[in-house]
RNA sequence: UCCACAGUAGCUCAGCGGUAGAGCAAUCGGCUGUUAACCGAUCGGUCGUAGGUUCGAAUCCUACCUGUGGAGCCA
């Protein structure tokens, strides 16, 4: 007579202490001596140990066990036990072992490798428990992101990605043909999302964005994510209080969630519990004096920041930074001028500690028709692919800001990944369309 | 695009003018608490490609290819 056992995953496994349950599961690592292994699980909820001992199991269920390969598949039932070496604070005293698949020569062994290799086995690197715990640890950010905004009265709109037009006028677009007409990827939502605040009052978008430079850094991937909120009969001082209650929610919903996962990539927790609203602004004036003081003499009024800039700026301080107020010139056409200095605008980046560099671009929207005519001149704009956006100013126009959050950039700081290659699932960088 | 560095066993690397090496993986054996387990044995290579220098090149030179780190640009 067959026996009924519970089917649950290692996440829940603390749930049945003492009780007999069957988990599916893969082989990630082996140790074994003459009557006893150590079998190492994971099942895409979390990583647990298994022990098999010889006294225990069928002589064929302790074979099966001492022969398994890397990266097998079976079904394992066992009682779970407390024990305090584990990380996960449990383990499973095996009972059966039911063979699914076995697996040969799984090429990423237990010891070390390099970059361009695990890029290339890309889609099995990604069940390792590193790369497990940055991605759950983007999720939880997306979550927390649709959590916050929701909860704030968002609407979250979905911009194309195929578009005839470019938003920021400098980026390399990436080129395709929509038919017998030229057209781009998307890289950035932002115009689409000014016409959707202007009908809804408070959006945000989630989507891939894509940039055709041929930037070679830790901080850039050619397809990448971004959160961008877009809000009506909002400022720009508002707009800051709004991004920083974003951030820390984020990084408070990560520590509060990802704790087992922190632990895997040893992120010092103490780091991100700083990361609570407001926090500091620096405007562009004092930022370039600052680096002045700091012996920069590279820089001067009018040019934009390098990595080594803003590295400079934000580790001056212990939280995320804004910097205020740019230049006109160096930034977007559609940002506001500001009203007592109109050679800057009502803008700023948040640099992120620790050397992560801007991980959101924001600021107060142009809402007059005669100066975003002038910008449409000065930036040479014109074709039927920008007509559209003219209308917004026309019709009921009003005080509006918006911002982008790279999520990418902020999964790498806020897990503490140096790369920002291991902070999506299959990326996409100069020299790699595989896997 | 520019600058720097690197391509040797399935993987990570050593060797830097004189017969191609180690650890891991794989295969076989040993071990009842292992934590990138350990111990013994076996298997494993046109030294990125093409030229050149030399009696002799993985090693020196040139070009190319591929990758890595960084810059610029950006989130």
């Amino acid at each position: 007579m067959e026996v009924i056992v519970l089917k649950t995953t290692i996440a829940q496994a603390a749930n049945y202490e003492e009780q007999t349950v069957t988990i599916g599961a893969w082989l990630t690592n082996k140790r074994s001596s003459g009557k006893i292994s150590f079998l190492q699980l994971r099942d895409g909820t979390g990583f647990m140990q298994a022990v098999v001992a010889k006294n225990d199991v069928s002589e064929n269920t302790f074979q099966l066990a001492k022969n398994m390969h890397q990266e097998s598949s079976f079904y394992i039932t066992g009682k779970i036990v407390e024990d305090k070496r584990s990380p996960l604070g449990y383990e499973m005293q095996v009972e059966n072992i039911e063979l699914i698949h076995e697996a040969n020569d799984y090429p990423i062994t237990p010891k070390e490798h390099g970059i361009e290799f695990l890029m290339d086995h890309r889609h099995l690197w990604l069940r390792s428990k590193r790369q497990h715990a940055i991605m759950k640890i983007r999720n939880e950010i997306i979550r927390a992101t649709y959590q916050f905004f929701n909860d704030n009265g968002y609407v979250k709109i979905d911009p194309p990605i195929l578009t005839a037009s470019s938003a920021e006028g400098t980026t390399e677009l990436f080129h395709t043909k929509y038919f017998d007409e030229e057209a781009y990827l998307s890289q950035s939502g932002q115009l689409y999302l000014e016409a959707a605040a202007l009908a809804f009052g408070k959006v945000f978008s989630f989507g891939p964005t894509f940039r055709a430079e041929k930037s070679k850094t830790r901080r850039h991937l050619i397809e990448f994510w971004m959160i961008e909120p877009e809000m009506a009969f909002v400022d720009h001082d508002e707009s800051l209080e709004i991004q920083e209650n974003y951030v820390s929610f984020i990084a408070q919903s990560v520590l509060k969630n990802c704790q087992l996962e922190l632990a895997a990539l040893h992120r010092d927790i103490s780091k991100l519990e700083q990361i609570k609203a407001p926090f500091p602004r620096i405007s562009y004036d004092e930022a370039i004096n600052l680096l002045k003081e700091k012996g920069f003499s590279d820089i001067e009024w009018g040019e934009d920041f390098g990595a080594p800039h803003e590295t400079a700026i934000a580790d001056h301080f212990d939280k995320p930074v804004f910097i205020t107020n740019y230049p006109a010139d160096i930034k977007a056409f559609y940002m506001k001028p500001h009203p007592d200095h109109p050679e800057v605008v009502l803008c700023a980046d948040l640099i992120a500690p620790e050397g992560y560099g801007e991980i959101i671009g924001g600021s107060q929207r142009i809402d007059d028709l005669e100066l975003m005519k002038e910008r449409y001149e000065q930036h040479g704009l014109t074709g039927e692919a920008y007509e559209w956006y003219l209308d917004l100013q026309k019709y009921g126009n009003v005080p509006h800001s918006g911002f982008g959050l790279g999520l990418e950039r902020t999964v790498a700081w806020i897990a503490g990944i140096d790369h920002v290659r291991e902070t999506i699932p299959f990326p996409r960088l100069l020299n790699r369309l595989y896997p």
